[in-house]
RNA sequence: GCCUGGGUGGUGGAAUUGGUAUACACGCAACACUUAAAAUGUUGUCCGUUAUGCGGAUGCGGGUUCGACUCCCGCCCCAGGCACCA
C-alpha cells in the first residue's frame, strides 16, 4: 500500500497545473459570470500570516466550488504595495520601496501557490506599478474636474524631533513611537476627496447589499447622521454691543431653555476672534496649548472634564435671552458638527458632569428622573420653558426650532476624507503649481505622473518629493520656469479604493477597464477582515458611487455580497505580531501537513466569521482524515451499501448548501461523518468519486492525485458539481423525542408519512410515557414533525 | 469613553434559527495488535448521584413560553474598530 506523501503529490500536480494552465479564466466567454475577491494584502516583510491564509482558502474553495456548477468565475489577486512600512523600511536600511516590495510580492506568490491557490498571476494588479497608478491619477483628475477634490488645511500629528507626520497608530501615550518626543497638532494644507457629498446614499444604499449587519451597523454609526437644527447665540461684552455670533448644532432643540451655558472647542476660530475682549487671555492661551498636544483620542477618552471660563464675554440664550457665560473645553470636538455647543447639563451626561465640576446651573426642561444625581437624556414633557410647557419632545423640537429662528438640518459624523500626505511611497498627485501658487491639474497625456526615484528617506519636515531634483526639472520642462509639482503623495487607502474594477481588465493602457469587460462588476462575494469595516469599505463605496455619478460606472455599489474572516490568534487568544514573536509561519505548517491539510484545518476549525485560536494539535484529525480517503481507492467494491448511498446523497446536499452559504466547518465535519460510515460499510468506485469532487475545492492535490490514479487523464478540477437525488438523501425513520412538560421521557421511531393522530397513539400507548402520566388528564399536546412530541399535564 | 461582536465539556466547536444541548475533531483513559514503542483499530469520556434511573449545567441574576444556547430586562468578562497602519 503506498503511502499517502503529501510533500510528492503537492509539488507534482503544482507543476503540472501550473505547466498545463488548467482552469484559465476565459474572460470573454458566455457562461454566467462570478466575481469572486479577496482583500488583496500589503506585502509586508513577514511573508503570508495564517489570517491570509484563512480567508483565501476560503475564497478558493468558493471559486472552485463555483467553477464546477458551471459559472465563469474571475478570482484574482493582487498586491496592495504602496505604504507606510516599506518607507520605514528604506528609512533604516537605506533600500529603496520599490526593491523590498517586489521582493516581498515574489515571496507571498510563492506562498500561495504552495497553498494551493488558483490565481491567474499574469492578471495582478500591483498598485506601485505605473501601469496600475496612471489610472488612480487619472481617477484623481475625473473627481477633481467633477468638483469632488478641494484643498484647505487641516490637523495632523506632528513630531518635532522626527520632524514628520504621525499616524495615530504611532502615538503612544501622546509621545512619538520612535523618540518619544510630545506629539503636537498642526495645521498643514491637504487635499480632501467630498465624501460627505455621498452621506445619505452611503446609508440607503446599505439597503441594497448582502453584508453582516453588524458591519452595515458600524458603517451607519461611522456617517453618524443626526437629525436636529442649527441655533445662533449672540455673544458680547458688557463693554460693547453684539459683536459676534455662535452657531452650534444641536439634537435636542426641545432643551433649548435648559441651556445655561456654552463651549467652544478650543480650536474654534472664534476664540481667536474674541482674543480682545477676553480678560484671562492668557489663561485661554495655555489651555488651547495644552488641548493641541493632546490627540483626539484622548480628548474622547478623559475620564475628567476640563476647561476654562472666557472671562468678560457672555452669550443670550435665544430662548429665554438669559446671558449665559462660555468655555473653551477640550471635550467639544472642532471636527464634529460646528465646533461649538449649548450645554444642557440637566439632560446631557457629559455636559452634567461638568457643570458639576464647574458649579454651574442644571435646569429641568423635560421631566424625566431626579436629575440631581444625573441627567436624564430621554425625550418627555417640557417644563421650565415658558409656553412650550406640555409639549413633547417631539413637537417641541420643531416648534422651539422655529421660535428661535433657527434652522432643522442634519449632521453628519463622517468627515471629509483627507487623501494627501507627507511620505514618499505612495501615488504621486497629479497637480502643479503656477508661479503664483495656483493649483493646476496634471493633463492627461503626461500620465503616468511618475514617483521620482532621486529622494533620500531621511525625514526633514518636507515631503520627500521635495528633495527630487528631476521632479522639480521635469514639472519646469513641461509647464514653464516657476511651475512646482505638488510633492505629497496619496493616503494608500486611495489605491485600494478601486483595485477591484481594474482587475476585469488589468492590461489595458487606454481605459481603467473597457466597457466590454466591465460586465465582470460588481463584486459578487467579497471575503476579507473585519478590521475594514470602516474605511476601506466606505471609501471604495464612495469610489462607485463618484465614478456612477460622472458617468464612468452604470452601478452604485461595489461588493453585493460580503463576508469578514475572524483573526487568528495564538494559544492565548493573543493577536499574532511579530513583536510578540507568536506567529504561525503557513508554510512551516504546509512543509510538516501538506497544503490540503492547513487549508482543511482552518476552514474547520471555526466559522469563517470567528477568531482562530491557533492550536496546532487539532490539525492531526484533518490529517487522519485525508489518510482514510486516501487509502480507500484501495477498498472500492462493485457496489454501494443502501446505507453509504443514503448518506452520500445528504453529504453531497449539505456540502453544497454549506458552501454556499461559507460554512466550511460543518461542511468538513460532514465529510468526515461520510467517511466513518464508507469504513464500516461498502462504496463504488463511481459513487466514490463523487464524495471526491465535492472535496476537491477543500483538498485540490490529493484529490487530484486519487482521481488520476483511479484512471482518469483531466483534471478532477474540470469535473461538474455532482447532483444529489432527493430520494435517495431521505430518511424512513426518525426519532421523535416525547416531552411531558418539555422534559424528555422517552424516544419513539415514527416515519415520515406518520399522521399526527398515529404519533400521539404511539406515544400514549409507550409504557414509559403511561408511567409518567400516572393517569393524569392531558391538557395539550405540541407535535414538531418528526422531532418533538410534548405532552402538557 | 463611544460603536460593534462574542461567552456552550479538559480544548476547537455543533445545534435544521424557539424543538432531544454537547455533532465532528483534538486530548485523555482502557483494551487489541507489538518483544517494546510509534502508528492503527475498538470502546469510553459534560458534572453530580444511592448509575438501565434521577437531578443539574450553554458567563451571572431575573423574565416570556408547553419548550430558551437561541427572544426580552439588568449585570460581569473578553475581543475588534475609533478616521495618517493596512
Amino acid at each position: 500500500m503506498e503511502k499517502y506523501n503529501h510533500k510528492k503529490i503537492e509539488k507534482k500536480w503544482q507543476k503540472i497545473w501550473e505547466d498545463n494552465q488548467v482552469v484559465n479564466i476565459d474572460k470573454d466567454n458566455t457562461k454566467k459570470k462570478f466575481y469572486m475577491l479577496d482583500m488583496f494584502p500589503y506585502p509586508s516583510g513577514d511573508g503570508l500570516h495564517m489570517g491570509h491564509t484563512e480567508s483565501y482558502t476560503a475564497s478558493d474553495v468558493f471559486t472552485r466550488f463555483k467553477t464546477m456548477q458551471g459559472f465563469n468565475v474571475l478570482h484574482p489577486q493582487g498586491f496592495d504595495a504602496f505604504g507606510l512600512p516599506a518607507e520605514n523600511y528604506a528609512i533604516k536600511t537605506g533600500i529603496a520601496p520599490e526593491i523590498s516590495t517586489a521582493k516581498n510580492i515574489d515571496n507571498y506568490i510563492k506562498q500561495m501557490k504552495l497553498l494551493g491557490l488558483r490565481y491567474d498571476f499574469d492578471e495582478k494588479v500591483v498598485t506601485y506599478e505605473p501601469e496600475y497608478y496612471k489610472w488612480t491619477q487619472w481617477l484623481f483628475i475625473k473627481f477633481f474636474e467633477n468638483d469632488l477634490v478641494y484643498k484647505k488645511t487641516s490637523k495632523i500629528n506632528w513630531c518635532e524631533s522626527c520632524q514628520t507626520g504621525i499616524a495615530n497608530e504611532q502615538v503612544v501615550g501622546g509621545e512619538c513611537e520612535r523618540c518619544g518626543t510630545q506629539i503636537v497638532q498642526k495645521e498643514i494644507p491637504s487635499w480632501f476627496f467630498k465624501i460627505t457629498e455621498f452621506a445619505d446614499d452611503l446609508i440607503n444604499d446599505l439597503d441594497i447589499v448582502d453584508w453582516p449587519e453588524h458591519t452595515k451597523k458600524n458603517q451607519k454609526n461611522w456617517i453618524g447622521k443626526s437629525e436636529g437644527a442649527k441655533i445662533v447665540f449672540k455673544v458680547q461684552s458688557p463693554k460693547s454691543k453684539v459683536e459676534k455670533e455662535i452657531e452650534v448644532f444641536t439634537t435636542r432643540p426641545d432643551t433649548l431653555f435648559g441651556a445655561t451655558y456654552m463651549v467652544l472647542a478650543p480650536e474654534h476660530q472664534l476664540v481667536q476672534d474674541l482674543k480682545e475682549k477676553v480678560e484671562n487671555w492668557e489663561e485661554v492661551e495655555k489651555y488651547i496649548k495644552e488641548a493641541q498636544s493632546k490627540t483626539e483620542m484622548d480628548r474622547i477618552e478623559a475620564k475628567d472634564k476640563t476647561g476654562v471660563k472666557l472671562e468678560g464675554i457672555f452669550a443670550t440664550n435665544p430662548a429665554n435671552k438669559e446671558e449665559i457665560p462660555i468655555f473653551i473645553a477640550d471635550y467639544v470636538l472642532s471636527g464634529y458638527g460646528t465646533g461649538a455647543i449649548m450645554a444642557v447639563p440637566a439632560h446631557d451626561e457629559r455636559d452634567f458632569e461638568f457643570a458639576t465640576k464647574f458649579g454651574l446651573d442644571i435646569r429641568e426642561v423635560i421631566s424625566g428622573g431626579d436629575i440631581k444625581e444625573e441627567s436624564y437624556s430621554g425625550d418627555g414633557v417640557l417644563v421650565n420653558s415658558t409656553q412650550f410647557d406640555g409639549m413633547t419632545s417631539e413637537e417641541a423640537k420643531q416648534k422651539i426650532t422655529e421660535f428661535v429662528e433657527g434652522e432643522s438640518t442634519s449632521n453628519y459624523r463622517l468627515r471629509d476624507w483627507s487623501m494627501s500626505r507627507q511620505r514618499y511611497w505612495g501615488c504621486p498627485i497629479p497637480i502643479v503649481y503656477s508661479p503664483e501658487g495656483e493649483a493646476k491639474l496634471i493633463p492627461e497625456e503626461h500620465l503616468p505622473w511618475l514617483l521620482p526615484t532621486d529622494v533620500d528617506f531621511i525625514p526633514s519636515g518636507k515631503s520627500p518629493l521635495e528633495k527630487s531634483k528631476e521632479l522639480r526639472e521635469r514639472t519646469e520642462k513641461i509647464f514653464g520656469k516657476g511651475w512646482t509639482p505638488e510633492f505629497d503623495t496619496m493616503d494608500t487607502f486611495v489605491d485600494s479604493s478601486w483595485y477591484f474594477l481594474r482587475y476585469p481588465d488589468v492590461h489595458n493602457e487606454r481605459e481603467f477597464c473597457s466597457e466590454d469587460r466591465k460586465k465582470w462588476l460588481p463584486v459578487d462575494l467579497y471575503i476579507g477582515g473585519a478590521e475594514h469595516t470602516y474605511m476601506h469599505l466606505l471609501f471604495s463605496r464612495f469610489f462607485v458611487k463618484a465614478m456612477n455619478k460622472i458617468g464612468l460606472l452604470d452601478f452604485n455599489e461595489p461588493f453585493l455580497k460580503l463576508r469578514h474572516q475572524g483573526m487568528i490568534l495564538d494559544g492565548e487568544g493573543k493577536k499574532m505580531s511579530k513583536s510578540k514573536g507568536n506567529v504561525v509561519n503557513p508554510n512551516e505548517m504546509v512543509e510538516r501537513f501538506g497544503a490540503d491539510s492547513v487549508r482543511t484545518y482552518i476552514l474547520f476549525a471555526t466559522p469563517l466569521e470567528d477568531e482562530v485560536m491557533w492550536n496546532e494539535d487539532n490539525i492531526v484529525g484533518v490529517y487522519r482524515f485525508l489518510e482514510k480517503v486516501f487509502y480507500q481507492r484501495e477498498k472500492l467494491e462493485e457496489t454501494t451499501s443502501q446505507e453509504v448511498q443514503n448518506v452520500l446523497h445528504k453529504t453531497i446536499r449539505k456540502v453544497g448548501n454549506d458552501i454556499n452559504g461559507l460554512k466550511y466547518n460543518t461542511a468538513v465535519s460532514e465529510m468526515m461523518k461520510f467517511m466513518k460510515v464508507v469504513k464500516t460499510s461498502q462504496i463504488s468506485q463511481k459513487d466514490f468519486e463523487k464524495f471526491l469532487r465535492i472535496l476537491s475545492p477543500f483538498t485540490p492535490h490529493i484529490t487530484e492525485e486519487i482521481w488520476n490514479s483511479l484512471g482518469h487523464d483531466s483534471s478532477i478540477h474540470l469535473e461538474k458539481w455532482p447532483a444529489y437525488d432527493e430520494k435517495l438523501a431521505k430518511d424512513d425513520l426518525y426519532t421523535v423525542a416525547v416531552q411531558i412538560n418539555g422534559k424528555v421521557r422517552a424516544e419513539i421511531e415514527v416515519r415520515d408519512e406518520d399522521s399526527e393522530k398515529e404519533v400521539k397513539d404511539k406515544v400514549l400507548s409507550d409504557l414509559r410515557v403511561q408511567k409518567w402520566l400516572d393517569g393524569q388528564e392531558v391538557k395539550k399536546s405540541i407535535y414538531i414533525k418528526n422531532k418533538i412530541f410534548n405532552i402538557v399535564i
